[in-house]
RNA sequence: UCCUCGGUAGCUCAAUGGUAGAGCAUGCGGCUGUUAACCGCAGGGUUGUAGGUUCGAGUCCUACCCGGGGAGCCA
């Protein structure tokens, strides 16, 4: 007998192996037990029947409760029909501990109750399956760039001095002193490259901006590579490289985890080089065209066409509930739900869309682009697009400026498709050293804090380039995800700092 | 900070201003191939809080608390 792990199945086919997990679910009738085992690895159908296994191991299946654990042993048989594939014949049972009345049933719970409880909820089949692919996605960070060249280099995480001076940081008494928790591994990560060549800092980054969104966190991980000798164009191949590599492992090897969140595979098939590469001032024009304005104006009638629809069904519906059977019932009953969520959602929609289409076309040259505007660009294409040259005003002191076009920043940002939008964000850093003190004063920061970074441009300056990639932000568009929130053991928002 | 939607049983949700309900979960009973199993029975409520309007408030009004989504900002 062999201890092994759900995961491993396949290789004990008809062979006899021991399990040990957690009761994910349980039915059954008189003589007969379903007991679907987690063990981290996987689920597998526990078959219990009351003629081949002893009292004892009768006893632990009949009194074994959701979450509780179990050892199982059992013979592995090949069955389509179930998760996973195998199916798991037991020949005895031992009970390692009961669990207590278990909060989260297999059915829906709302988003705070699953907040309040994420510390169980990392148990179920999404987050299993979204943890797996984040998991995967970071090996594969990893791989591409030791495989590239790079080293990894940490920056620190508590700095003395905000990086870019524009965004809301976490203050904390650094032995009677001010200091911030990291915004960003950037100057760094500049300062490494100059001495290692090529190199990727990967760490948590906190923002204390208050937005409440569903492409937020407080505190998240970042990957962020520099590069000594990059200009603009070498960055925009590295990155588009780097996100193709990354898809196609997670399409390699996370089928089962995709298919459990029900992604759509093709979308990220699409992921193929090259990217589209959109000047700013395209966007721009993009955005303010007829072509956006219409693609609006047809998502707005289909929403509204499909209102009545959803009425009617919910009216006939209850002409049918009187006389319907119990089953029947609970069918409309769970209909109704689904049709009221789906109400709410277009009437947010509806309330939404006309103020996106407005500011879209009323949008002017040289703003930044909102969370709408990011998602109107990206719908005219099928693949993450890359937005750069950006006005200098708009973006980070240390940006170079674009020799054609004085107003203009070599910055880059890859924006996810299907309405994900920013995922990366970086650009070619300015190698002046008399242009940069000029920028740090005109952004009103202090020059003494940035007294070691001009040294970089002091000692042998180089052009260089570099990105940095939310990896949460990944991980959300990869598994086709609502919202950030799910995509970290312990997500850290706005108002939510427990578990 | 602002805009917007919401708060009813442990959970998810119903309830033209007129007797607060259902499913799941829990307990008991039935069923030897179930797939969020099914069938029967039972227990389970100060409708977020505080006021107000009304013969009568879950429902209308005011304030506050908590949560969702969005703006700003950003990965």
């Amino acid at each position: 007998m062999e201890y092994t792990t759900i995961e491993q199945l396949n290789k004990f086919e008809s062979k006899t192996v021991e399990l040990k997990g957690w009761v994910y679910n349980k039915r059954g009738s008189k003589g007969l037990f379903f007991i679907v085992l987690r063990d981290g690895t996987g689920l597998v159908q526990c078959v219990v029947n009351n003629g081949e296994v002893n009292e004892a191991s009768w006893e632990v299946a009949s009194s074994a409760t959701q979450e509780s654990a179990i050892i199982v042993q059992g013979v592995v048989n090949k069955d389509e029909r179930q998760v996973g594939g195998y199916e798991l014949q037991v020949t005895s049972l031992e009970l390692v501990s009961i669990a207590e009345e278990y909060a989260i049933s297999p059915k829906s719970h709302g988003v705070e109750f699953l907040m309040n409880h994420r510390h169980l909820w990392l148990r179920s089949r999404r987050q299993w399956a979204i943890m797996r692919i984040r998991n995967r996605i970071i090996m594969s960070i990893h791989n591409f760039f030791q495989e590239s060249g790079f080293i990894q280099a940490d920056a620190p995480i508590l700095t003395g001095n905000a990086v870019e001076g524009t965004s809301t940081l976490f203050e904390i008494d650094y032995f009677g002193d001010p200091a911030y928790l990291t915004q960003s591994g950037q100057l760094y990560g500049e300062a490494m490259a100059m001495a290692f060549g090529k190199i990727y800092t990967f760490g948590p980054t906190f923002r204390a901006e208050k937005s409440k969104t569903r492409r937020h966190l407080t505190e998240f991980w970042m990957i962020e590579p520099e590069m000594a000798f990059y200009d603009l164009a070498m960055n925009m191949d590295l990155v588009e490289d780097f996100l193709v590599y990354l898809v196609k492992d997670v399409l390699a090897d996370c089928s089962v985890e995709l298919d459990v969140l029900e992604r759509d595979i093709e979308a990220l098939k699409r992921v193929e080089k090259p990217f589209p590469r959109v000047h700013y001032s395209e966007a721009v024009d993009l955005l303010k065209s007829d072509k956006t304005w219409d693609m609006i104006s047809e998502e707005i009638a289909a929403l509204k066409a499909e209102v009545p629809v959803l009425e009617a069904e919910l009216a006939d519906n209850k002409k049918r509930y009187g006389q319907a059977k119990k089953w029947e019932k609970k069918k409309i009953d769970a209909r109704e739900i689904e049709i009221n969520q789906r109400q709410e959602e277009i009437k947010e929609s509806l309330r939404n869309l006309p103020e996106w289409q407005e500011s879209a076309r009323n949008f002017e040259w040289g703003s930044d682009f909102g969370g709408s505007d990011e998602t109107l660009l990206t719908r005219h294409y099928d693949r993450p697009i890359i937005v750069h040259r950006y006005p200098a005003k708009i973006k980070a002191f240390y940006m170079k400026r674009d020799p054609e076009d004085d107003r203009l920043a070599l910055g880059m940002d890859v924006l996810a498709p299907e309405g994900y939008g920013e995922i990366v964000g970086g650009g070619e850093r300015a190698t002046d050293i008399t242009f940069l003190e000029d920028q740090i004063a005109a952004h009103n920061l202090p020059i003494e804090v940035f007294k070691w970074y001009l040294d970089l441009r002091r000692f042998g300056s180089v052009p260089h380039s570099g990105f940095g990639l939310g990896l949460e932000r990944m991980v959300t568009w990869i598994c086709g995800l609502s919202h950030v929130r799910e995509t970290i053991p312990f997500p850290r928002l706005l108002g939510r700092l427990h578990p």
